[in-house]
DNA sequence: TTAGGGTTAG
């Protein structure tokens, strides 16, 4: 009751003048009275009942209520009298509410509303905003790097402390952005002070420059990290191992053993890798059956439609007498037999019982890690990522069988699994799998974020159907998703090969326009869809500009820049030879 | 159950 007594009914008077609030609150205004009413509040006279922080966070807290009448009520709170002030709660409360429901441009009013209270943002809300504007993991989730360092600029200047939890957001999300000059000059300047850095930050840093090929600095910050004291745990080494494997460096395991100071890690590591192997090698079960990976519900119907007359083999289970009839990569199929298979039948009927020869060798459980129950505690995450590195290699079989174990000792496969298999299937050109699993993925069992959106673009782009992507996008934004990089580079990518130029060079600004910064991949992507389509100055273009722009290149700039190079040889050439011609001609 | 590992380019 800290605050006013202004009655609710004659609260209700200068609403009406604006009716947009007026309907939100007549809502509000019911679903209070029945609070009270439910608490126990006696003889309640409308004319008494008080605005306090507690009801303002009962109404707040109630999900029934929309976001956007949740905010109306907020600031009608605010404007019943001069001296209504929210408390530090509530704030939390409403930017949540308001990030989470994608009004995320309110926070900087919100943030000037909360200086005029005299309130300050605790430390947890700051984490919770700087991630909001910070990083891409849901459809809906906006991200505007700009804002975020501003508002951390500012937080910091207002007194809120920042620390190492910041600071990583901070420079993970700048590195997720294109901005990895910025995330790597904060982050040595970080270490210059010797402040705000520990084993994550490390841990960020290293997965970059693994994802960039950089191996031999990612190991020299490895042995750095034990040098200070920070534990080289499974998380980072996974990065590096990664790192190795797309470079084809497995011999480089041993460099990393040599500078970790607990040398059971990454023999381990391996030694978990090889029984799976093992397990995988022994002759599967192998007996075909076409039961639906997952129970059927639809999906994605709009998508297939678009596809037409193909979109009549989408539905297909996965039968082998398909393959035979398809293209030479369909033969090659033939030598990587997946097992289909008794585990989904199980899936399928809900019905998943433990194995008792696997359980053993894996067990599931989140959260420990391997140095501290030795090699039987990989989590589910660790087993995505083999997972992964299996399709990378093209081993689906493998794969495939890791999955089954995965969903046999009970566990049930996240988004990311099947994001995986699906990718998979699409890069190695198997459309009608992927699309069946996709047609087979319910919305309840695994919701479609955006890397499934993404491989959709990259399926239909590999199929050459850049046309249809247009569509998708359609659906997407429907559903108020929105673009994020890897988004973006995809669809460039698709358009580039479908030789449409312009389309894709008119995705690059928009891209530019929505505040998304381009990074290598973009820029390498145009280059080369330049370069092959012989618009070499075009591709000149794009490398002046990627320069321009501060973006290094990288060791596959380089590899195409070689084929530019070429490409310019042979043109030079053609133009002396022309030249030559014209001269014998002449004389 | 709290920030880091698994999706995009050759």
């Amino acid at each position: 009751m800290r605050h006013g007594r202004t009655a609710i009914s004659s609260l209700s008077s200068p609403l009406i003048k604006n009716p947009s609030i007026h309907l939100g609150n007549i809502l509000l205004i019911a679903s209070l009275t029945k609070t009270l009413s439910k608490s126990g509040t006696r003889n309640l006279d409308p004319n008494s009942i008080p605005i306090s922080e507690p009801l303002v966070l009962q109404i707040l807290r109630k999900n029934s209520i929309e976001p956007a009448k949740k905010l109306d009520f907020f600031n009608w709170c605010r404007s019943l009298e001069p001296n209504f002030k929210h408390s530090a709660v509530t704030y939390s409360h409403i930017f949540r509410t308001v990030c989470q429901s994608g009004f995320i441009e309110e926070v900087p009013n919100l943030l000037f509303l909360m200086k005029e209270d005299g309130v300050l943002l605790d430390s947890e809300t700051f984490k919770f905003l700087l991630d909001s504007f910070i990083r891409s993991d849901g459809l809906f989730k906006a991200r505007k790097v700009m804002e975020a360092c501003q508002l951390f600029e500012k937080m910091v200047q207002d007194g809120v402390r920042a620390s190492c939890w910041t600071y990583n957001i901070l420079i993970d999300g700048l590195f997720r952005n294109g901005r990895a000059e910025a995330a790597y000059t904060l982050f040595c300047d970080l270490k210059k002070k010797g402040q705000f850095v520990d084993g994550v930050t490390y841990s960020i840093v290293v997965l970059q420059l693994s994802r960039e090929g950089q191996l031999e600095e990612a190991l020299r910050l490895a042995e750095e990290m034990e040098v200070r004291g920070f534990v080289v745990d499974l998380v980072t080494i996974t990065s590096l191992l990664i790192g190795f494997h797309k470079q084809g460096r497995w011999d480089w395991t041993e460099r990393l053993m040599k500078h970790i100071r607990d040398s059971n890690i990454v023999p381990n590591v391996l030694r978990w890798k090889a029984n799976m192997e093992a397990t995988m090698r022994n002759p599967p079960k192998n007996r075909k059956d076409n039961t639906p990976l997952f129970p059927s519900k639809g999906g994605f119907k709009e998508i297939m439609n678009l596809l037409g007359s193909a979109g009549q083999a989408m539905g297909a289970n996965l039968d082998s007498e398909d393959y035979d009839e398809n293209s030479q990569e369909m033969s090659s199929f033939e030598t990587d037999q997946w097992s289909s298979s008794p585990y989904m039948d199980q899936l399928a009927a809900n019905q998943v019982k433990s194995s008792e020869h696997s359980s053993r060798l894996f067990s599931l459980i989140r959260g420990q890690r391997v140095q501290e129950k030795g090699m039987g505690s990989f989590d589910v995450d660790m087993v995505n990522t083999f997972l992964s590195i299996f399709l990378a290699k093209g081993k689906l079989s493998l794969a495939c069988k890791l999955f089954e174990i995965f969903t046999d000792m009970g566990v049930d496969p996240v988004g990311y699994t099947y994001n995986s298999i699906m990718s998979s299937f699409v890069k190695k050109g198997y459309f009608n799998e992927a699309w069946s699993v996709l047609n087979e993925m319910d919305e309840n069992i695994c919701p479609a974020d955006i890397a499934t959106y993404n491989l959709i673009i990259q399926g239909l782009g590999k199929m050459g159907r850049a046309d249809i992507a247009s569509s998708v996008l359609d659906k997407l934004m429907k559903q108020g998703g929105y673009l994020d990089i890897i988004m973006y580079n995809t669809l460039i990518n698709a358009l580039g090969k479908a030789g449409r130029l312009d389309e894709a060079s008119k995705l690059f600004e928009q891209m530019k326009t929505s505040g998304i910064n381009p990074d290598v991949i973009t820029y390498n992507t145009l280059i080369e869809v330049h370069t092959k389509a012989g618009r070499l100055k075009d591709a000149y273009k794009f490398l002046k500009m990627m320069l321009d722009a501060g973006c290094s290149p990288n060791h596959v700039t380089d590899t195409i820049l070689d084929n530019l190079g070429k490409e310019i040889d042979k043109l030079r050439m053609q133009k002396a030879s022309m030249v030559h011609t014209n001269n014998g001609d002449g004389t």
